[in-house]
DNA sequence: CTCTAAAGTTACGGATCCGTAGGTTACTCA
DNA sequence: TGAGTAACCTACGGATCCGTAACTTTAGAG
């Protein structure tokens, strides 16, 4: 498992090998777990190689999670973009697995921890994108209704953490598929929202 | 901030002030960012004092998520113990943001990256139990309803996520009550539960 | 006051890792 | 064929960190 001998490749070519390959460690492995050498040594190459291709380890962490970000929020974004309530909803969530089926090695980085510097990288940001836009119709919606917006954020945040968390679980448990734990998300959240009372009452 | 020359202390004593500072530090930057010096720094002690307590730097990791799981599955379990189902669920969530809300740094430590090793601690392996008895739950409703039980764990997860990724949210956003919150979470839960049709029709 | 056991410290070995300096190999084009 | 350039490697400095060995200080019992 040496890397037998690999041929010269193009800058560009390294490049996105690079990005293929430390995508792949990074999931396994996480940020702080993963060392420089690790990811070169995958890759059939030597260390310093990524040093002249990314600055260093987060440079590549940078430009993997960005990618990722863009092709998630791209997708779900597109998805959502038009067509009835409903089928916006069922959009969105099959959209958001169907990332999550086809680029688990991304969804893997993106979940997992962020180098200590980017606090606005991984995840949190990809949430607080996504959350930002959800709040944003919830809000449209709500003041529309005539109900308080100050809540929004929270119904952007249960839905998020709804399909996210199903995600990794589907991860390890791929026996359904991706289409049907879509429609029953897409279930049950449209019928949390739609059957919500203006003012949930006071649990007792 | 150098640890104004403290008091000598029991051995029990500096076990259990070691436990709440290596719980707060460990919130903040997480296992593999933290290192064993930085705790014992923190607490006015030098190194070989936690190796003598705990073994090493799992060893005190271990401890602490031990007790988290402990504090947060008891709390939830308890609460979700008896009365008619609505109100335990809507106690369940309340139990679950109540120790969001009491106890930050434990639900951080569980929240963020476990040491390699231990693939079995973390937040893992809280959600994989909080999950198994959610599922159990479902399971009996949805047989008792004659409907598919291999989506329950569907249903679960999606709950969970819901519940912890909104908490994680409040933890940075607290200006509304947990109280409300809990409110507003266990009525979208309840509700998407409440009127889901038996057989999610495909997305269309 | 003294003696002892528990509590705590300094100092270091061994390992890992990041990032870079400086040299080497292999393509390409004249 | 030969030179020049782009791709690549070996080797190392500097820093950090884990875990331990050997030593020192404090507190309390007799």
């Amino acid at each position: 498992m040496k890397s037998m001998a690999t041929k010269r490749l193009t800058a560009s070519q390294r490049r996105a090998q690079l990005i293929e390959v430390g995508r792949a460690v990074l999931a396994q492995h996480g940020y702080e777990a993963t060392s420089v050498e690790e990811i070169a040594r995958a890759a059939g190459v030597s260390k310093p190689i990524i040093y002249e291709h990314f600055g260093g380890k987060e440079g590549l962490f940078a430009v993997i999670v960005d990618r990722e970000m863009d092709l998630l929020v791209q997708r779900v974004a597109g998805s959502i973009s038009s067509g009835p309530p409903r089928a916006r909803f069922e959009a969105a969530v099959l959209a958001f697995l169907g990332y999550v089926a086809e680029r688990p090695d991304g969804f893997a980085v993106l979940t997992r921890d962020a180098p200590p510097s980017a606090r606005g990288s991984g995840m949190h940001s990809v949430i607080a994108d996504l959350a930002e836009r959800i709040r944003d119709i919830f809000e449209h919606e709500f003041s529309r209704l005539g109900w308080d917006t100050a809540v929004s954020p929270i119904y952007a945040h249960a839905l998020i953490g709804m399909v996210t968390l199903t995600g990794q679980w589907w991860m390890d448990n791929p026996e359904l598929s991706i289409n049907e734990v879509a429609r029953h998300l897409a279930a049950l959240g449209w019928m949390g929202l739609r059957h919500l009372p203006e003012d949930p009452q006071p649990i007792g």
